[in-house]
DNA sequence: AACTTAAATGCAACTTAGTTGCAAATTGAA
DNA sequence: TTCAATTTGCAACTAAGTTGCATTTAAGTT
């Protein structure tokens, strides 16, 4: 799936500031933060922040604070939870893990600790 | 366990701004932002969040960031996840929820989602 | 109690993420 | 091609967190 794709089943406009966030966010398969993706984009912070907001509202990406002071995006494919390691800083996806919180509606789970090399 | 001793024990100087900041973590049974604290103390916000990086050092405090750009600082007794509400934001600390990663260290568990109110 | 020095503090200046208002540019439908 | 609504760039701003440096304080020793 495309991400022109994406954008025009949502309500929103085409654009060629979208088009760039979410093709490096597709190509990366795994969350990215402002400061890794900055180099990569010519557009103004304040398009960016603009789009990323519009996105999440839209479905279309999920954002998330790790420790270290940085949010990372992604787009929002197979609900899956993150491991941050709190020595490497490293972002991984964890795919088969389930909570089960009753009375709760969980969007994401953020696992912080040491990763399996740092350990 | 008072704060004095929880400071005594560990290789750090008993200082007045030291007691006053786990003295409000310690009242306030759930973790706090720099915003909520901030208002109640006197020191310097350099002098504030080098004291929370010395505790974090030794192991007194956990820090974690929420979802809306927040870091939240508590004491780390009993370890225990984090339950962030994407809604209204607040935060509630779940007890009773284990997660097996093997191979992995799991250090803190925070869950973004509706909370109970907000469903 | 006075002395000593390593550690802690306050202040000011700084960095960086993220936000906002506004004028100019672009999108996409008529 | 026209035109309104949306998006963009720019500049100015806010707030968290950091750093260097001079001053103050904690706490052990005499």
């Amino acid at each position: 799936m495309n991400v022109q794709k994406i954008i025009k089943n949502k309500n929103i406009q085409l654009t060629t500031a979208r088009i760039a966030i979410l093709e490096i966010l597709e190509n990366a398969k795994k969350p990215l933060s402002y400061e890794e993706i900055k180099s990569n984009i010519s557009m103004d912070k304040a398009t960016f922040y603009r789009n990323i907001s519009k996105f999440e509202e839209e479905g279309i990406l999920n954002s998330f604070e790790s420790n270290n002071k940085k949010r990372y995006f992604e787009l929002k494919l197979k609900s899956h939870a993150h491991f941050v390691c709190v020595v490497c800083n490293s972002i991984e996806c964890i795919d088969d893990l389930d909570i089960n919180l009753t009375g709760y509606q969980v969007n994401n789970v953020i696992i912080n600790g040491k990763c399996k090399s740092c350990i």
